[in-house]
RNA sequence: GGUCGCUUAGCUCAGCUGGUAGAGCGCCACGUUCACAUCGUGGAUGUCGCAGGUUCGAGUCCUGCAGCGACCACCA
């Protein structure tokens, strides 16, 4: 049957079918009843819903991949393993796909109207929504597909629903005035998260406000005082100095601020200022905001345009003077030569006409951060609107203390750090969007002035009777489903079985661009909804970055598409990759311009590991299997050291996983299997399973490997699932032992002390440095490849010798030695070497290689390496050459004739060694 | 400005509780011995950012400095 194995590991045969296998065998679904009855233990992670429309890309493979890999270890471990599965409905990112493919028809969501647009979506998304779902299959996810789940399933809508109104009772939920960030493009409110504040240079421009008359007097005085915002043209009036970035704004002026402390101008505390362009007047009022060190040490406040201006205007009283419209242009309440012109436009103008007026004092460079919009890209403005809000103060207690006292942990750790800071200055949430596509608020008007807030639709006003009752416009920000997720996918606020067995889940997985986002609010609603928090382990993994270090994105086109991998190398080689280059913390570096490069690792290990198991096959033959304990006898030394080392490996994968160290993981099983069962196992054991070997040490031999084999397949299953299971299910049995029904649900190898075995362990340690020392001592001296040769060895210990004697085979195979003297000796020419046992060989090369012509051969190179070095060491000598040549050029020169030294000097104890001997 | 983190081989990074510096990729040489050239064997390359300190011993702990980065908050 192992003829069928082609030698090449070819995963579009095998990958596939294996898939498909495991879904028929139903190993991805849990039931509750396996829980609240059968008494195991759950496992559960709720996956990251994707968004609806999203296409797979790096971030989610590595991501998914991560879930998988500890969605299958648990499972291995007998637990009830769950991964549930789902998509994100992505308010503002699917209402712009979907507007995006009206404008190629030249329409916009309003030509079709609310009620049809939203059809639209829906139908967009039943067509093309969830493509990623099926991606994931193909990298191997073992999801339970049958709870699939959706955030704006019926089900799910239900709990937005409940949650809103539980809220809104509590008073937790309010409405109200606030200075929001606006987009607007998207005519939408944006969370802080939501704005990407962007370095860049601006501008800051200088302006001046005239004073009152009646306030020239205090002005002069306060000029005495050092006040440097005021200033006087000429003899004639005075003014004050004040400097912004958007001057368009100060059509929106209300009043001018200074510090209650700032001496200079306390005097003017009270006193009105014209505003000019608008022919208002404004006052000076006093408020702590205000940094005296800053600039003048006088600020002015645009209440309708600044989240700071507007505190102020609350706490000093004066007015809110909203002067643009929703599309950022200006407004009713802007003067009549500036209404309808674009924020840019009227900030030209602006500055054009208090130019003219003498007002502008000056203009300077400024670097500063402006907010865009994280969808669309344009600049944010901040915004005075009438939003839904939640106060997110009492939810954080509990999910402060939870990280606090270590209920839920968060690794890397220094993320509970940024998590508890955060939630110690947690801002309440803006939860309303001005958008079509989402869970629509559950608040209706009525014309009486009644609002109500409802689980069902109202049909009539409880107030007043009336059914003329109008629905908030708005819906609710995307995330406020997605902080229900943990619970609302098993069907609260329903009582039921799902939620007992499955709730709290354990691991999260995530990046950590969404802790805030996401993970600070489900751990909230957890604790406000439930009572307990949604999960006890935070993983928060890597960025996916191109080469020069760049996230991988779409708009950059750095990205490698995670089908594309699959398609050339495997799910294998991928998963490899991605778990064996995320270090806990660390980013990702794939290059995009070299995807077999960036995979290569992956790619080589899998195609190891089959070729391993390929031979392994060929050689174990169809015979039976003896169970291990019947051969214990029988087994040599290689056996007993690698059964020693697979349990080893064993102990240490398991504790690297509990750990979330999978780079570790990845890179213990890598070396275990191809560093010590591929070259030093297998290598070992090939001649013991010849038919015609010693028939007690060819069964011992079969059941070692076997048993390796098997422990080596269960421990790469989880981050290698194809390769493992296709090889796995061909393996020959141990007779009467049972056979596990498929790999995916074998037992997880669990380490056992007394499996461990040092003494072999320490023997094979010395075997493997003799043997590396002869090959060492053979390349050096130039010995044929197929050239036999002797090995001397003293100092010896009686095991040693044992040891040796027993292995002549494995040393002829492995090092072409053609026989062993351990009772010393070894004069004549050859190669003397130590071991680190204190082991001395001596290798005799006469008559082995041509000991004359290697002589002269390096005689000859002594001679033109020191003929280099004498050219260096002249130049070195030469004052000119030191004294004028650059530093960095003697430097160079100085390291030169250092290495060639050490290079003599080697050589010439290699010519002593083949030369002091008396041949 | 605040907080956190990073600086180890040409590149990307491991090195978890202090005990003789590691991996992958790349590089050099040799190799068609029947699992694998997506391979084998051997090799080269590091004053572990700089300066102090604790210790028998420090890449690992402490202090300072320099450079880089992330996040948060932003000063008009």
């Amino acid at each position: 049957m192992s003829q069928e194995l082609a030698t090449r590991f070819d995963p579009r045969a095998i990958e596939p079918q294996r898939y498909r296998a495991w879904q028929e065998g139903g190993y991805f679904g849990v039931s509750a009843a396996e829980v609240l009855e059968g008494g195991r233990q759950p496992y559960v992670i709720v996956i990251p819903p994707p968004n609806v429309t999203a296409v797979l890309h790096m971030g989610h493979g590595l991501n998914n991949t991560i879930q998988d890999v500890l969605i299958r270890w648990r499972r291995m471990q007998g637990r009830a393993s769950l991964w549930v599965p789902g998509t994100d409905h992505a308010g503002i990112a699917t209402q712009n796909v979907v507007e995006r493919l009206l404008a190629e028809e030249g329409k916009t969501r309003h030509d079709l109207g609310r009620d049809a647009f939203v059809e639209e979506v829906w139908s967009f998304v039943r067509e093309t929504g969830g493509q990623i779902l099926e991606q994931l299959k193909a990298i191997g996810s073992t999801c339970d597909w049958d709870r699939t789940r959706f955030t704006l399933d019926e089900e799910l809508s239900r709990a937005v629903r409940e949650v809103f109104v539980h809220l809104y009772d509590k008073d937790l939920i309010y409405r109200g005035e606030y200075i929001i960030n606006w987009c607007p493009r998207c005519h939408t409110a944006l969370s802080n998260e939501e704005a990407e504040p962007e370095e860049s240079e601006g501008r800051l421009w200088h302006l001046r406000y005239p004073l009152a008359e009646e306030a020239w007097t205090a002005a002069a005085e306060a000029a005495g005082r050092g006040a440097s915002a005021l200033g006087r043209d000429g003899d004639a009036r005075w003014y004050l100095t004040v400097s912004t970035t958007r001057p368009e704004t100060m059509l929106g002026d209300t009043g001018v601020a200074v510090h209650p402390s700032d001496e200079r101008y306390r005097d003017l505390v009270g006193a009105n200022v014209e505003l000019p362009l608008t022919g208002r007047t404004i006052p000076i009022v006093a408020d702590t905001h205000v940094d005296p060190e800053f600039g003048s040490g006088m600020v002015k406040v645009t209440p309708a345009h600044d989240p700071n201006d507007f505190e102020i205007a609350g706490r000093t009283g004066i007015d809110v003077l909203n002067v643009m419209t929703e599309d950022a242009h200006m407004g009713e309440n802007a003067p009549e030569a500036f209404r309808g012109l674009d924020r840019f436009e009227a900030r030209e103008a602006v500055l054009a006409a208090l130019d003219a007026q003498g007002l502008l004092a000056g203009e300077s460079a400024h670097t500063h951060a402006v907010p865009h919009c994280y969808r669309c890209h344009t600049v944010v403005e901040p915004r005075l609107s009438l939003q839904w809000f939640v106060k997110m103060k009492p939810l954080a207690e509990p999910a402060l203390q939870a990280s606090r006292d270590g209920t839920i942990t968060f690794t890397p750790e220094r993320w509970k750090k940024v998590y508890e800071h955060w939630m110690e200055n947690i801002r309440d949430w803006c939860i309303s969007r001005q958008l079509w596509w989402g869970h629509r608020i559950p608040v209706w008007y009525c014309t009486c002035g009644e609002v109500i807030v409802s689980r069902e639709d109202p049909t009539s006003c409880p107030a007043c009777g009336s059914d003329q009752l109008e629905q908030d416009p708005d819906v609710l920000d995307t995330w406020f489903s997605s902080w229900l997720w943990p619970f609302s996918v098993f069907g609260w606020p329903e009582e039921n079985e799902d939620l007992d067995a499955f709730y709290p889940t354990h691991t999260l997985s995530t990046a950590p661009e969404i802790l805030f986002f996401w993970v600070a609010r489900m751990i909230m609603a957890g604790y406000e909804f439930l009572g307990s928090p949604p999960f006890t382990q935070v993983y928060l993994h890597g960025t996916v970055r191109d080469a020069m270090g760049r996230k991988m994105s779409k708009s950059l086109g750095n990205g490698i598409d995670p089908l594309q991998v699959v398609e050339m190398f495997g799910a294998d080689a991928m998963r490899f990759t991605l778990i064996n280059s995320c270090a806990v913390g660390t980013d990702i570096f794939l290059d995009h311009e070299d995807v077999e490069g960036s995979f290569s690792v992956g790619r080589n290990f899998a195609n190891k590991i089959w070729n391993a198991g390929r031979f392994a096959l060929m050689s174990l033959g169809e015979g039976p299997v003896k169970p291990l304990a019947t051969v214990a006898d029988a087994l040599e030394l290689e056996d007993r050291w690698i059964l020693s080392r697979l349990n080893h490996t064993a102990g240490a994968a398991t504790e690297n996983l509990e750990r979330f160290r999978l780079h570790e993981v990845a890179e213990d099983l890598y070396h275990f299997f191809w560093g010590e069962v591929c070259d030093w196992y297998l290598e070992l054991v090939k001649g013991r399973l010849a038919e015609d070997a010693h028939q007690a040490t060819r069964e011992a031999a079969r059941t070692t490997l076997v048993t390796v084999l098997d422990g080596a397949f269960r421990l790469l299953h989880p981050i290698m699932p194809f390769v493992t299971s296709e090889l796995w299910a061909r393996l020959p049995w141990p007779e009467g032992q049972e056979r596990p029904e498929d790999l995916i649900v074998a037992a997880w190898p669990e380490a056992a002390p007394d499996r461990t075995d040092e003494d072999a362990e320490a023997l094979m340690g010395t075997f493997r440095d003799l043997v590396i020392e002869v090959r060492r001592l053979r390349k050096e001296y130039g010995v044929a490849e197929g050239t036999r040769v002797t090995v001397h060895l003293s100092g010896t210990t009686p095991s040693f010798a044992a040891m040796v004697a027993e292995r002549e085979g494995s040393l002829e195979r492995l090092a072409r030695v053609n026989e062993v003297v351990t009772s010393g000796g070894g004069d004549g020419v050859g190669a003397h070497s130590v071991l680190h046992s204190g082991v001395e060989i001596f290798l005799p090369l006469k008559g082995v290689i041509d000991v004359d012509r290697e002589l002269e051969r390096l005689r000859g190179e002594i001679s033109r390496i020191q003929d280099l070095l004498t050219g260096t060491e002249k130049r070195l000598a030469n004052e000119q050459f030191v004294g004028r040549a650059p530093e960095e050029v003697v430097a160079k020169e100085r390291e030169k004739a250092r290495a060639l030294g050490e290079q003599v000097a080697k050589l010439r104890e290699k010519l002593e060694a083949l030369e002091g001997a008396d041949r």
